[in-house]
RNA sequence: GGGGGCGUGGUGUAGUGGUUUAACAUGCGGCCCUGUCAAGGCCGAGACCGCGGGUUCAAAUCCCGUCGCUCCCGCCA
């Protein structure tokens, strides 16, 4: 802020109070224009606050004029005194205008208006998102999501991770039947990365201990659902030397409870204000449910799971674990574990005593899947014995098998949809109110 | 990929066979009033009811097709 001071005339609205009594330059938009006879109010807000900003036309009919013709969302940089005054609702502050300029006058009618009492479907906002989040409540969605990264990445250097940035362009689909998209590349066929899970695991091999990457994921599966995307942020964590996935999911949990903690901290009232939500810090350990647990609990609620999917549970049975674990165990998180191998990747260790089951596991929150991870599978013949299992051949992975060749510790680790935990801390009943952009199958701009 | 729902002024909605020259709110334009502050009052512009076809004396309203959006399932994060 200082710095900012020393070399731009602006102070922030939320602000102000300090500079009661002086002559200060605010630099925002018009969001109200009460032009009355003898006096023009004008509501001005910038990504800090709003302020009351009052001129008395006597005082200069042509400035008068300049301000009668501003029209609403216009960006302007206004120079008063400001004042106290208790009157005035907006925190009790007046700016006395002594000068205006309009830096760039919005065109009238706005498309969208950021404060009408009504708000447009989710898909005409889109079109219009720069004007859909000058609200404050989207405004406040991304300053959430700056600090949850902030505390993620906070967690993680106190463990000792390193930020890893695996490319997104892949010469090889990776893993099997997953969708990608495919992309010219020069004379050849690229694909669009779907997950950097192999190269944090080659990460492993390069003997980094631990690692973290925030970045994109693309998935080619035409989905339109509230919760999916085809282009989105992944959260990817991998740890080494552990025993087993519980050790995963015990940093897994500490790690999200910090970042609960500090968003509740840094926003907490402003979130049960502005959306009404009550940021819980989640209690750890969170409870776990092995899959046969979870059948017996669905199976005991009258449950009826799709027969044909034996052995995965569908999005109404989520739900109902999330509701089921609210209620007996108090907390928003449910982590199931050891999913039977015929629904996760060839990559997940299986358990020693029961080949059946993999060392895996899912994190729900209020009934949502926001997390896969497992310990995964490091010795070499195995993986490449599974993978055979899966149908796979090993040429296609062979530079995959090679990482496991040359001392390869046991690890394992977790990918993780920002935009899915993001809305579920936030309540939002959309994955695109926690998108900047939402890219979608119909949806490539803006 | 399968299924459901919805498409009415800029935006959000009402109207679901004939008093519809399509209503209401908000926004926009004009005027009036007012140290205003969810401002108030009056007036005005703005929709061939997504598009195409059909049924009917009569269609925003019913049927078919089509396009768009949306949600659910599948898939996943």
């Amino acid at each position: 802020m200082a710095l900012i001071g020393a070399f731009m005339e602006r102070t922030l609205i939320n602000d102000l109070r300090s500079q009661v009594g002086q002559v200060v330059t605010i630099k925002g938009w018009l969001q109200k224009l009460r032009d009355q006879k003898k006096m023009q109010f004008l509501v001005v807000r910038d990504h800090t606050g709003a302020v009351q900003v009052v001129f008395e036309k006597a005082a200069n009919e042509e400035l008068a004029a300049k301000i009668s013709a501003l029209t609403a969302e216009s960006a302007l940089k206004i120079t008063g005194l400001l004042i106290d005054n208790p009157i005035v609702k907006m925190g009790g502050l007046e700016l006395q205008l002594q000068s205006v300029e309009v830096e760039n006058m919005a065109e009238s009618p706005l498309p969208l208006d950021p404060f009408a009492e009504t708000l447009p479907d989710m898909d005409y906002r889109l079109d219009w998102r720069y004007l859909d989040m000058r609200r404050p409540e989207v405004a406040l969605i991304f300053r959430v999501q700056t600090t949850a990264e902030m505390a993620m990445r906070e967690y993680w250097i106190k463990e000792g991770f390193r930020e890893m940035h695996s490319p997104k362009l892949m010469g090889s689909p990776s893993e099997s039947g997953a969708e990608l998209f495919e992309v010219q590349y020069f004379d050849r066929k690229a694909f669009l990365s779907q997950s950097p899970q192999f190269y944090k695991q080659m990460a492993m091999s390069a003997g980094y201990d631990k690692v973290f990457e925030i970045g994109p994921v693309f998935r080619a599966d035409p989905s339109f659902t509230s919760r999916h995307m085809t282009e989105f942020t992944g959260v990817d964590v991998e740890i080494s030397w552990i025993d087993s996935h519980e050790d995963v999911m015990k940093f897994h949990e500490e790690w999200v409870a910090y970042i609960y903690q500090r968003v509740k901290e840094v926003h907490g009232e402003e979130i049960k204000a502005m959306l009404g939500v009550d940021v819980v810090v989640p209690e750890t350990p969170f409870p776990r449910l092995t899959m046969s647990e979870a059948y017996a609990v669905l199976k005991a609620q009258d449950y009826a799971l799709p027969p044909e999917r034996k052995g995965d549970i569908d999005p109404g049975g989520e739900r109902l674990l999330g509701k089921y674990v609210k209620e007996k165990y108090g907390n928003d998180f449910v982590f199931i574990i050891d999913w039977p191998i015929a629904v996760r990747p060839f990559y997940h260790m299986r358990h020693a005593d029961n080949p059946g089951l993999t060392k895996s596991f899912d994190l729900l929150a209020n009934g949502l899947e926001i997390t896969t991870g497992a310990q995964r599978e490091h010795r070499m013949e195995v993986l490449l014995k599974q993978a055979v299992e899966k149908g796979l051949t090993a040429e296609p992975i062979q530079f995959y098998l090679d990482f496991f060749k040359y001392g390869c510790p046991p690890h394992g680790g977790f990918g993780m949809g920002l935009n899915r935990f993001v809305m579920v801390l936030l309540g939002l009943n959309n994955i695109r109110e926690a998108t900047y952009l939402f890219r979608g199958p119909n949806r490539l701009s803006p």
